[in-house]
Parts: structure tokens; C-alpha cells; sequence
DNA sequence: CGAATTGAGTTTTTT
DNA sequence: ACTCAATTCG
């Protein structure tokens, strides 16, 4: 392929980011501007153009999904084999890094890597030896895990006093927490990006050994880098400064992991010479959607003003629907979307449902299932994360690290083989007295008197079970697989499907070597099925982020729900609601639906519910409204929310004492906090209070 | 050691 | 209402 033809293939916005080459390059890509492709194409053009070779571009993406397809078009563009080329996952890339370098760091390369689930495990088991509350874990775990995003180490913590709302258990917890992983020699999702960043800090020769490496680095979903991701970035590209970063603060919807939206400022402040590209034209929406998503977004303070545009025309409006309650609106979209079948024009793969809340699906299964309409839930628990999938990985890890504790606990009598709680104290015991791993300690109380022979006996079986799947780590992963399955009569009795989805892990396995399968499951938390086949998908909106689909509706618009009653309460918070709302509507390709309800049966409780507050940000000129709701039951307050009374509707001039005449972009807010957003030709676009403003209204 | 009962807590989840 | 999990009993 040409150079020409890539660019032909582009508007000129998204040719200017292909273009700029050198330096650092801020990105700013709102929702269907052809992100994917720019990233795409400015690959294969420093490699055709610019002549760079293919391991000297890190790029970075945040799922596996965005990476593989990345891979599968760069292989169709160049026809280039991307097997070693640096296109993958923030934590596959740090873990490739780390798996080379993490001796100096004192850890050994056969470093296992604990999901969530085994760093749940290891909290609790922590919690209760300090004799706390153990369903406390959660909280535990994820304050751990921002502390870790944010790149605050235990020592950190422990002398920071107030800040990161510093609590002596939780410290102490934490503190523990590190030394038990490094003592399973084990790293958690988080410690594959920190310990980079301290490998990098401590070691010099190594960081610039990656520099070199790197000539230039590219990086998507820029949005929902954290802390520390957005040091690892920095260190890598400080010194060439060739570094272009894609997002879109808009669809920052992960702060709850971590994400930092602060991190796109931080990059125009550590990078000041860097250059701004915007894309707003949009190739999903139509110019409908695009309006009402972007009226509701503009609410936002602090954001990058993105304007997006379409030439696929206006499209119909948006359809509104107020109903009784949440069998009604599931009736109400079921109908729908079989109108629309049956209307010929789309397919119910075509169509998507998405809520904030999980538990919304619940009444929508059922009216989808009485009408016949074949739909997916996507989403829910991943293949990897199964029970029975992680017991027999479980004996694999075990065997290439004798350390892995974790994975020794979570299978010691799994199947059962007679080694119980007491047994489990000894070994523990031992291993605490002598500062030794759970099998090691294993393996003395084994060749000791301690325990009853019968015990004795299981836990020689179990030691030699280990040290044999042991000789058998250099060897291919579906071996092994095939041995603990056989030696441990794993399966025995179990369910159809389950057995069935160890059939399909085996057969996954294929010709890899064990560590490398390990690798590739480890990071691989999902095997990302897009549902097959013609069916409507149900899913959140935080998992619909990326995907586009022709109908779209979205469920649940009410106070509570969107935005969400717990996490509504400081002003950022709200903000990432209202870009959860957005995020959402603008994965709509022809139409949109939104759905409100009065009455919603929520955890058995039956609650009256309020319009979500983001509704009525929506322009009335651009809605359909509906309403299902029989006469005496309409409150007025329903009604209020989309027909509130506008002073100043979109489109009208007003005249400003000191900016003369402007016109109306928007109006929003009640009573003295009404706000009006003009745009006035000498200085822009402005936000006024109402009140305080002193407009005159001009026709 | 395994089964049964009681009790608490209900978001979102790329890796 | 329902799930998941810890504690208690056999």
C-alpha cells in the first residue's frame, strides 16, 4: 500500500495526526471519529514512510480486543507477521519487560500473576489473621489497588499521613499484603505496571536500554491511563519525545479502576511543545444523535470542547419513552424492537440494550423471551474466571512456582483428599516458623510425625503430585493440562458444562509451552465473545464503551440508577455519570431510545423513581416524547422534566451589556442557578448565569 | 470434614 | 428477593 492511499483514506484532521511524526501529539477523538483506523494507518506509515522498524514502535491499548484487532489489520495493511511486534496491553507489555528484567528488582522470572480473585483470597486470608472483619475485603482491595495505581508504596502510605485517606490497619494490611506476594513470588495486576515503573526508576541503564528501544510510542484509550501508566508513558518517551496519545475525556468512565482524566492535562504540561489534533467529524451517528448526546455533554465543566459533526444528515429524533414501571418498559422495548424487526430493515443483532446497573436486566429477559426475540447477555462471569478453569490452572501455577500459595490453597483438597483445616494450621505454622513457603512447609510436616499417618499419606501423594507436574513445566501446556486432569481425577462427577469447559481449555492450550499459555491466560481475563449468531445484546454501558450498534436502547433513566445513587455525591463523580450517559447514547447508529420509569421494583423494594436529571439536558426540539402511562397516573413532575419552560430557546440572540449580541446555544438549570450557554462572535462561546447575566432577549 | 442454616449486602470491571 | 458466604452442627 502506498503512502497516498493511506491518506486518501482519511479526512483531513485525522491526516494531520498521521502526518505529525515528530515530538509529542495529543490526540482528541471524540466518539466515532475513526480512532482505530488513524492509529492503524499511523503505524503502517511510520513503518512504509517513515522507515522505522516494527519493534521500535511501543503501542499501547487497554484490552486485548483493541490489540488484536489492531494486529489483525496492521497484518492486512502490511501483510506483516505482528507475533513480536510491541502492539499489545499495557500489562503484557510490562509483564514482557519485566519477565527480562525483574532480577533487579529481587523477584525470580517465574513470577506468576494473581487476578483479582487470587488477590481477594490473599486479602482476606490477611484480614482475618489480623482478626478483622473480613467482608471488608472488598473495600480493602480496591483502596490497595488505587494506592498502587497511584504508585503510593506501603512505606509511602505509612508516612503520608493524611493524604490518600490514610488509616493505620489499612496500611498495615497493605504492608502485609506486598510481603505476601513477594513471597509467592507472585505480582498483582497492578504490580506489573508499578514494579516497571520502579525497575525504571532504580535502573538507568535498563530505562534507557527501552528508550533506545523505542523510537516512538503510541498510545490509545489515553483517557483511562492511570497514575502509574501515565509514568511508565513518561519515563519511556521523556527523553526522544516521540510520543502520540489518542482519547477522548468525554468517555472517561473507568475512574472507579483508577483512570485518571487528569493524566490529558498532565500531557500538554510535561509535553508543552506538543501538538492538539481534534476529530469531530463522526462516521457512526446521525446528526440527531449527535446533537442530543452533545447537549448532555456540554453540561460538563473542564472538558475539552469537542463539537462533532456528521454529513449522514439528521436522522429521526430521539424517542423518549415515560412508562408505569420496569415490566412496562421492558414490554415497551420488546415491542419495539419487534416492530422494527418485523418492519424488515434491521436484524436483532442490530440492536442493543444497555443499563448502569446489572440487575436491570431481569424484567427485560423475560418480556424478550415471551416475545421470541433471541437476545445475549454480554458481559458476566469471563471462561477464565470459572471455578473449574481456575482450580486446574491453579495446579499449573503451583507447578511452575512452588511459591504460589495462593494457587496451593485454593487446591490442596481440591478434589478432596482428606487435608483439612487442621492439617492446613500445621503446614501453616511451620511455614510462618521458618519463613518458608507453604509446600516447603508442606513437605517437612510430610516427612514429620505430626500428623496422623493417614494424613501423612495424602500429603506425601499431593507433594509428589506437584513435584511431578514440576518436571513437566519446559514441557507443552496441553500435556500437563491432560496429566493433572488424569493424576487428580479432576472432573470426576462434575456437571456436563463444566467439563465441558475444561474440554475447551485443554483444547485452547494448543502447541504453547506451559509458561507461555500461563502468560497468555493470566492476561487474557476474557475471551472477548461478541455474541454470534442474531441476537439482541443486553449490556452495560460501561461495556458497550467502543462498540456501535444501528438501535440502541438505554434503560433506567432515572435519579438513582443514571446517575447512581452512591456515587452521586461529589460533583466529579456526577460528571463521570453523565459521561457513562453518553457514552452510551452515542453508540447509536440510526436510533435511540431512552427510557424512564415511575415505579421500579429495585433488591424487592418498590420504589417511585424521579426522571434522571441528565433528561432534562436534552433539547425538546430533538425528542420524541412518549408516554405509556395511563392518565391518573401521570405526576406532572414526569411531564415538567423534558417540557420545562425554556426563557431562552436554542437559536435565539441575546444581547450581553459588554459582548454585544450572541446566540443562544443552550439553557439549562432552574432558578437562580439557570445557566445559558451564547455564543458570542467576539468572544466565543460563554457560560452565563442566568441571573446575574443582565441578557435582553432580541426576538 | 461436609451439610445445613443463618446473615449481610447488594455498581460499574479493559488487566 | 436473592445470592454468597461464614458459622454451626452432625
Amino acid at each position: 500500500m502506498k503512502v497516498t492511499s493511506f491518506l486518501d483514506n482519511l479526512n483531513p484532521q485525522q491526516q494531520e495526526a498521521l502526518l505529525c511524526c515528530k515530538g509529542p501529539l495529543l490526540v482528541l477523538a471524540g466518539a466515532g471519529s475513526g480512532k482505530t483506523r488513524v492509529i492503524t494507518y499511523k503505524y503502517a506509515y511510520l513503518i512504509k514512510n517513515k522507515k522505522m522498524p516494527p519493534n521500535s514502535i511501543l503501542t499501547v491499548t487497554f484490552t486485548n480486543k483493541a490489540a488484536d484487532e489492531m494486529k489483525f489489520r496492521i497484518r492486512d495493511i502490511l501483510k506483516m507477521d505482528c507475533a513480536s511486534t510491541w502492539i499489545g496491553t499495557f500489562h503484557s507489555q510490562c509483564s514482557r519487560i519485566l519477565r527480562k528484567e525483574i532480577k533487579a528488582l529481587g523477584y525470580s522470572p517465574d513470577f506468576c500473576i494473581y487476578d483479582d480473585e487470587d488477590q481477594n483470597t490473599l486479602i482476606r486470608q490477611i484480614l482475618k489473621e489480623f482478626k478483622m472483619y473480613e467482608a471488608l475485603y472488598k473495600g480493602v482491595a480496591s483502596r490497595i489497588s488505587y494506592l498502587k495505581a497511584c504508585l503510593i508504596s506501603p512505606e509511602e502510605f505509612l508516612t503520608s499521613g493524611d493524604s490518600y485517606g490514610f488509616d493505620e490497619r489499612l496500611a498495615r494490611i497493605y504492608r502485609r499484603y506486598q510481603e505476601e506476594l513477594k513471597k509467592a513470588n507472585a505480582l498483582d495486576f497492578d504490580d506489573l505496571i508499578s514494579l516497571t515503573v520502579r525497575l525504571f526508576k532504580e535502573n538507568e541503564k535498563i530505562l534507557q536500554k527501552y528508550q533506545d528501544t523505542f523510537s516512538y510510542i503510541l498510545v490509545d484509550e489515553f483517557q483511562d491511563t492511570n497514575i502509574a501508566q501515565y509514568t511508565l508513558l513518561k519515563m519511556l518517551a521523556e527523553r526522544d519525545r516521540n510520543i502520540c496519545v489518542v482519547g477522548d475525556d468525554d468517555q472517561s468512565i473507568y475512574k472507579f479502576r483508577g483512570a485518571n482524566v487528569g493524566n490529558i492535562p498532565r500531557f500538554e504540561e510535561d509535553f508543552p511543545e506538543r501538538k492538539i489534533v481534534k476529530l469531530e467529524k463522526n462516521y457512526r451517528s446521525t446528526q440527531n444523535i449527535l446533537d442530543v448526546s452533545g447537549a448532555v455533554i456540554s453540561r460538563n465543566v473542564n472538558r475539552k470542547e469537542k463539537r462533532l459533526w456528521t454529513d449522514r444528515g439528521a436522522g429521526e429524533k430521539v424517542y423518549y419513552a415515560l412508562l408505569a414501571n420496569e415490566v412496562d418498559e421492558a414490554r415497551y422495548i420488546a415491542k419495539t424492537i419487534k416492530d422494527l424487526f418485523l418492519k424488515g430493515r434491521y436484524q436483532f443483532k442490530d440492536f442493543a440494550i444497555l443499563y448502569r446497573l446489572n440487575i436491570l436486566t431481569r424484567p427485560l429477559e423475560e418480556a424478550l423471551r415471551s416475545e421470541g426475540i433471541p437476545y445475549k447477555v454480554v458481559g458476566g462471569i469471563s471462561f477464565y474466571q470459572r471455578k473449574e478453569i481456575k482450580d486446574i490452572l491453579a495446579y499449573m501455577k503451583l507447578a511452575v512456582n512452588n511459591n504460589d500459595n495462593v494457587s496451593l490453597r485454593r487446591i490442596i483438597n481440591v478434589p478432596q483428599r482428606g487435608i483439612g483445616q487442621a492439617t492446613m494450621s500445621k503446614i501453616e505454622h511451620e511455614a510462618k516458623k521458618k519463613g518458608i513457603s507453604l509446600f516447603e512447609a508442606l513437605k517437612v510436616i510430610a516427612r514429620s510425625d505430626s500428623v496422623v499417618s493417614a494424613t501423612k499419606e495424602n500429603l506425601i501423594e499431593f507433594m509428589k503430585l506437584i513435584e511431578e507436574l514440576a518436571t513437566l513445566r519446559e514441557g507443552r501446556a496441553e500435556e500437563m493440562l491432560r496429566f493433572i486432569l488424569n493424576a487428580t481425577g479432576y472432573g470426576e462427577g462434575l456437571e456436563e458444562e463444566r467439563i465441558q469447559n475444561i474440554e475447551e481449555l485443554v483444547s485452547s492450550a494448543e502447541d504453547y509451552p506451559v509458561r507461555t499459555f500461563l502468560d497468555r491466560i493470566s492476561l487474557y481475563t476474557n475471551l472477548d465473545d461478541m455474541p454470534e449468531g442474531d441476537a439482541v445484546s443486553l449490556m452495560t454501558i460501561h461495556i458497550a464503551k467502543g462498540l456501535e450498534f444501528p438501535v440502541v436502547f438505554i434503560i433506567g433513566l432515572e435519579e438513582g440508577i443514571l446517575p447512581y445513587f452512591k456515587v452521586a455525591e461529589t460533583p466529579e463523580d456526577l460528571s463521570e455519570e453523565r459521561r457513562l450517559f453518553y457514552v452510551g447514547m452515542t453508540r447509536a447508529k440510526d436510533l435511540l431510545f431512552l427510557t424512564t420509569v415511575r415505579q421500579r421494583r429495585l433488591y424487592s423494594r418498590l420504589q417511585q423513581q424521579e426522571p434522571s436529571r441528565f433528561i432534562k439536558d436534552i433539547p425538546r426540539d430533538y425528542c420524541h416524547l412518549i408516554e405509556k402511562i395511563r392518565d391518573s397516573e401521570v405526576r406532572p413532575k414526569c411531564k415538567e422534566a423534558v417540557v420545562a419552560e425554556v426563557p431562552y430557546p436554542a437559536g435565539c440572540r441575546v444581547r450581553h451589556p459588554k459582548w454585544g449580541i450572541g446566540v443562544v446555544r443552550d439553557c439549562y438549570g432552574e432558578g437562580d442557578d439557570k445557566k445559558i450557554m451564547v455564543n458570542f462572535p467576539s468572544v466565543g462561546i460563554k457560560r452565563l448565569a442566568v441571573k446575574f447575566a443582565n441578557l435582553e432577549r432580541l426576538g
